[in-house]
DNA sequence: TTGTAAGCGTTATCAA
DNA sequence: TTGATAACGCTTACAA
């Protein structure tokens, strides 16, 4: 029966035994009820750090119906972005006393369906999902789970009962693309990531609309769709036809840059860049890269508050948007 | 009883009572055991999935004594060099069936007992750990308590009993530096990490071993110590002295680059840099910093395994090292 | 092939 | 102020 696997650990029965009291006892003692005296608690704690107590939660979510953990549920850790967002959300989460499960679905969706299957097995309160919205299959079984549950980064248009916390994509979009304009740019050609995710369709909604506002017309071909997981887009990027580049990310700003400058393109000289999270807010670079600021810490914290909230049995979906602003950087400069 | 916090989930129980087998039965059927009917187990199964039952892990593992999750307790998650690690960790650790805890230490001591703590309180099977190492303190502690564990990246010389995987950082400090030798620079600055931490006394072992093979003298006022959690060094970084510069990690090499750029001098005419951990492998960027590649992914898989080992109850310490190899940059170049 | 009952370590209820 | 007992959902030993 024992041996199984199991490793010898102290439980409240051995305290028990130790100290004559009941197994009750030592509980209400350990978690300060007070309904013990002075003396049997001094007692009955000293005893227990005497053999190294450790409280069992799993024991503890048994009985009460919860584990105090939840899942964050995303795309790619290794992506400074994805890294940064994980970090504030451990460290929002842990001082509100919720451990974190980490789970990755390199943007794959059955990937995203077996993560959400692993964060209910193990009986999280609450899951942060970055969803790979290829379809909203997850996101629905997800609801009907009926576990507590908030998106970050990205959401669905129209979903009713959803949380979400994002920044402000559209903006986003709207002011890096008026920002390239400013500088005199007209052929900005827009790296946008695949059409299906939320963020991607609005920063490209940003941007025609900035086009439009200045007068510049839309071109299809200035246009150009970059896979999630790629960091390598050097087969992708047109030789010339545009002076100013906007992408969707950060790493694909980076690589962009990298291929220009192999290709024997400078930048901002030739070509102006900008990208989009600001991961030099958290990564000392040489040379700095102009982009859309979209505040991670805030955001992951909120997203986190509001899984607490919901937890907790707030009912209602709330939605909050992140404000996005431009980080300059020496990537972008005027033309005549 | 019921709704203290408690969702409303599909159990055995529930299973049961519809079909009209016992729990046992169903639990059979559900894990295809070979004493169950075929059509009874089709039926089952299908009730099963119609009701959307989902397997509840805790209970599972209150009875056999294990949770199918193992913690990884390192510094920082937004450093990229953390990031790659975490990732392909998780990714290793979820072929095998382990879900990922993941605790910071933000490299503190306290923090990390405090780590060290949630992970043996939700009962985790075994921990990865890069550990803080202002005093072994911590480790002594995961030592006594009995739970399997590993270290990854650092280690304590001499402490029996524990396995880690390293990579090669007496080696890496040696190529790293007789690279640069080998490129004329005699005049070498190494911002190294704190002493404690075991990779950066070894890469400074190095460092010296390399300098006197080739007849350098050791200068004190070349090693400059960079707190572990800092990514802003311009106030560390000497105004001149120096032709090259060895970090003890990208993060901070690229700091260093960025700062001497803000004073004017470039990389590598004025100065050469050589870094650590090679996280472009990664990471597209314009710019290549020379660096020590570490192999990430392979460090990361064999801790997993080696950990898995040790939880399927192999006694014996084991440890790995990896090798060390330079990854050539344009951040470094010959001087006369 | 299927069912019964005990047990994992904790907390809540109720009684003493 | 303290103790006995049941319950959380699952798996296993044993019985039928």
């Amino acid at each position: 029966m024992r041996g199984n696997g199991k490793r010898q650990t102290v439980r409240l029965k051995d305290i028990a035994n130790k100290t004559g009291y009941s197994i009750n006892t030592i509980s209400h003692a350990l978690r300060g009820m007070n309904d013990i005296g002075e003396e049997t608690r001094n007692y009955i704690l000293k005893t227990a750090s005497e053999l190294g107590y450790v409280k069992n939660s799993i024991a503890q979510s048994m009985r009460l119906g919860y584990t105090k953990t939840i899942a964050v549920i995303l795309g790619d850790i290794s992506n400074p972005h994805f890294a940064i967002l994980t970090k504030e959300i451990e460290n929002t989460a842990s001082k509100h006393g919720y451990s974190v499960f980490l789970l990755n679905t390199n943007e794959d969706e059955d990937q995203e369906e077996t993560a959400i299957r692993t964060a209910i097995q193990h009986n999280v309160d609450g899951i942060i999902l970055c969803p790979v919205q290829k379809s909203d299959r997850n996101v629905r079984f997800l609801q009907k789970s009926n576990i507590p549950f908030v998106l970050i980064g990205r959401y669905f248009p129209g979903m009713e009962g959803v949380s979400y916390t994002i920044c402000n994509d559209v903006k986003g979009g709207y002011i890096a693309t008026e920002y390239l304009i400013r500088h005199g740019h007209r052929r900005i050609l827009l790296l946008t990531g695949p059409s299906h995710i939320s963020s991607a369709k609005e920063r490209l909604d940003g941007y025609r609309a900035a086009l439009s506002d200045n007068g510049i017309e839309y071109d299809d071909s200035l246009v150009i769709e970059v896979p999630i997981m790629e960091t390598d887009c050097s087969t992708l990027l047109p030789e010339d036809g545009y002076t100013a580049i906007f992408a969707f990310s950060d790493i694909i700003a980076w690589s962009a840059w990298k291929i220009l400058r192999e290709r024997g393109k400078r930048v901002p000289e030739d070509v102006s860049i900008i990208g989009f999270d600001h991961i030099q807010s958290r990564l000392a670079l040489p040379y700095t890269l102009c982009s859309v600021s979209s505040y991670k810490a805030k955001m992951s914290i909120t997203s986190v508050e509001m899984l607490i909230s919901i937890i907790n049995g707030n009912k209602d979906a709330e939605s909050i948007i992140i404000d996005t602003d431009i980080a300059k950087g020496e990537s972008v400069s005027t033309i005549s």
